[in-house]
DNA sequence: CGCCCTGTTGGGGA
DNA sequence: ATCCCCAACAGGGC
């Protein structure tokens, strides 16, 4: 899945195509998509709603609906959306769901391995997703927000930034890459760490993220816009997916571990706790 | 061909 | 707070 910078990416290709425009139709395929309410009542309910304005928050797309509802669109690992100007004459693969727009042009929701999550929140996104996620990491997020969440912690800070209570939106692909650029060992004890050193974790986060919305959030390798093509600027990461590969600071052989059950890259060398 | 491992995530139980 | 398993599937290595 998309971390925060795929979807925001999604955001703003989608967004001019959907803001203002009323789902004419809507018909959901999988059951799990909108667990545990029946496909068929949420797929009623959002037919015939007009979108006002597409929104996100951490990784939660935010579909806001006029009436103050939004569809709060989790895409998890393999979720993508798909924009066409008219319905396409196959179906794409592993379509979960679609949409029909009252100007004949057509949304697609694909997922192979359908972790991804509809919901409507009648009340606005903000209700629903109180208390699960933390600050957005591009607005006003301060190092002594992030010092406040790490302090005390024992698990390792790597397993805290994928906490989306302490910061939300960093997945695994960031979490790796800005832990590399704040020379930052990611099984570091989070409440351990000095305050220059969550300074540096801090910027580091802001700066990966940014870098991958600037490559319209090209981190993936099989990543689609949705419009169909790829990121204009396919990024190139540091640490993620480079086991094995010299460290391109100190040309140390790049290791790989798990931490928090996710596959983690590191330089033994450059990155201490 | 089959088996095993890995994986962009997050919720729930221990 | 933390750790582990799990959801469901594809793709690669052996």
């Amino acid at each position: 899945m998309p971390e925060l910078p795929e979807v925001e990416t999604v955001r703003r290709r989608l967004a001019p195509h959907l803001a203002g425009r009323t789902l004419a139709e809507v018909e959901i395929f999988d059951h799990r998509l909108t667990d545990p309410e029946p496909p068929s009542a949420v797929a009623a309910r959002l037919s015939g709603a007009r979108i006002d304005a597409l929104g996100r928050r951490g990784k939660y797309l935010l579909i806001e609906l006029e009436d103050g509802a939004a569809l709060t669109v989790h895409l998890r690992m393999t979720g993508n959306l798909l924009w066409l100007p008219s319905p396409p004459e196959v179906a794409p693969p592993f379509l979960r769901a679609r949409a029909l727009l009252d100007d004949r042009s057509y949304l697609g929701y694909t997922d192979v391995r359908r972790f991804g999550t509809w919901r409507v929140a009648e009340d606005g996104a903000e209700a629903l997703l109180a208390g699960k996620l933390g600050p957005e990491p591009l607005g006003d997020w301060t190092v002594a927000e992030l010092v406040g969440a790490l302090a005390g912690r024992k698990a390792p800070v790597k397993a805290a930034l994928l906490d989306q209570r302490v910061v939300a939106g960093v997945g695994n692909i960031y979490a790796d890459e800005a832990l590399f650029a704040a020379r930052v060992h990611p099984a570091a004890p989070a409440g351990r760490l000095s305050r220059t050193r969550v300074a540096r974790v801090h910027d580091a986060v802001r700066a990966a993220l940014q870098a991958g919305i600037d490559a319209q959030g090209a981190s993936i390798r099989d990543f689609r816009t949705p419009d169909g093509g790829y990121g204009s600027a396919q990024e190139r990461f540091a640490v993620y997916g480079r086991a094995g590969e010299p460290c391109e600071r100190c040309g140390t052989t790049l290791r790989r571990t798990v931490i928090a059950q996710r596959g983690t890259v590191y330089c033994p060398h450059c990155q201490r706790f």
